[in-house]
DNA sequence: ATTGATTAAATTGTATGCAATTTATATAGC
DNA sequence: GCTATATAAATTGCATACAATTTAATCAAT
């Protein structure tokens, strides 16, 4: 392949993920709008609803954000009243989120959100289990040799 | 699949997306930085070396951004000596970009970034395209239906 | 106990993304 | 020609990302 060719925007495959998970976002935007949240908040509940009690390194290293994004983030979530940071008694440097009620409650009207982002689109749900597989097992590789 | 398996994070298409973009980004920004780079600056020149004399309007439907982004970036490029913006004197409300000579040569300094990108990983290239077929697919999908 | 290295968050600074508004220009219809 | 509408950029404000640095706490090793 030339060098014109290599260098074409849509034969990027990192263009393509950047856009497409662009493009998913805004499909989430107005259903996460219900709920009071930006997708970022969003991925972050969604681990804290799977595992509460978490240090920020925890959280992060779910996420892959560091302390610089979720220092803030974090701080607008306990604002909004959905959980609470507080310093690990048995180690000062860990700083424990925990949900508060409000935070546990929401989950219940986030639980339709999976079922209804495709909801209008061609986009089937095997579609989407296959192309996650194979987005996972690339991450694997990348991650393996860094 | 019940509520939780719902939420699961490793079980949404769009966090999977999100956090392969970002850590393709990554990969990116070592080769990135030996052009001077950032990863948003580089698509938008790949997207000029593809069509130069381009609006604001038309490098950003292509890049699927809009002003509030792209406004402060070309004026980046443009402080970087790789481009110019002047308006177009048929329609002032054009704002006309064009490659210098610098950012045209920049190419060829660029040309080797796609084949360097995986290096040290066991990505294949038959994956690549594989992927990005099916993305642009998804993408296209969801599309139609906005 | 003291000091040096390590670790976890927070902070700082730069660069995106994007909704909403504003400004400037062009067009349409009368 | 004049006004209402439409269009393209720029601007504003908020929320990420992330590298690099700083601060605070813990650990290691003598």
């Amino acid at each position: 392949m030339d060098t014109n060719e290599l260098l074409k925007l849509e034969n990027q495959l990192c263009f393509a993920f950047y856009s497409c998970s662009r493009e998913i976002t805004k499909l989430y935007r107005p259903l996460l709008a219900e709920l009071g949240l930006t997708y970022t908040q969003y991925i972050t509940m969604l681990a804290l609803w799977e595992q509460d009690n978490v240090s920020v390194k925890e959280l992060g290293s779910k996420l892959l954000l560091d302390s610089g994004t979720l220092t803030p983030l974090l701080k607008k979530l306990e604002s909004m009243g959905l959980l609470t940071r507080a310093r690990d008694k048995s180690d000062e440097r860990h700083l424990v989120v925990r949900l508060t009620e409000q935070g546990q409650a929401l989950k219940d009207k986030a639980s339709c959100v999976p079922l209804r982002l495709f909801e209008g689109t061609t986009v089937m749900p095997e579609e989407i289990f296959a192309l996650r597989n194979q987005v996972q097992t690339l991450m694997s590789k990348i991650n393996d040799a860094t």
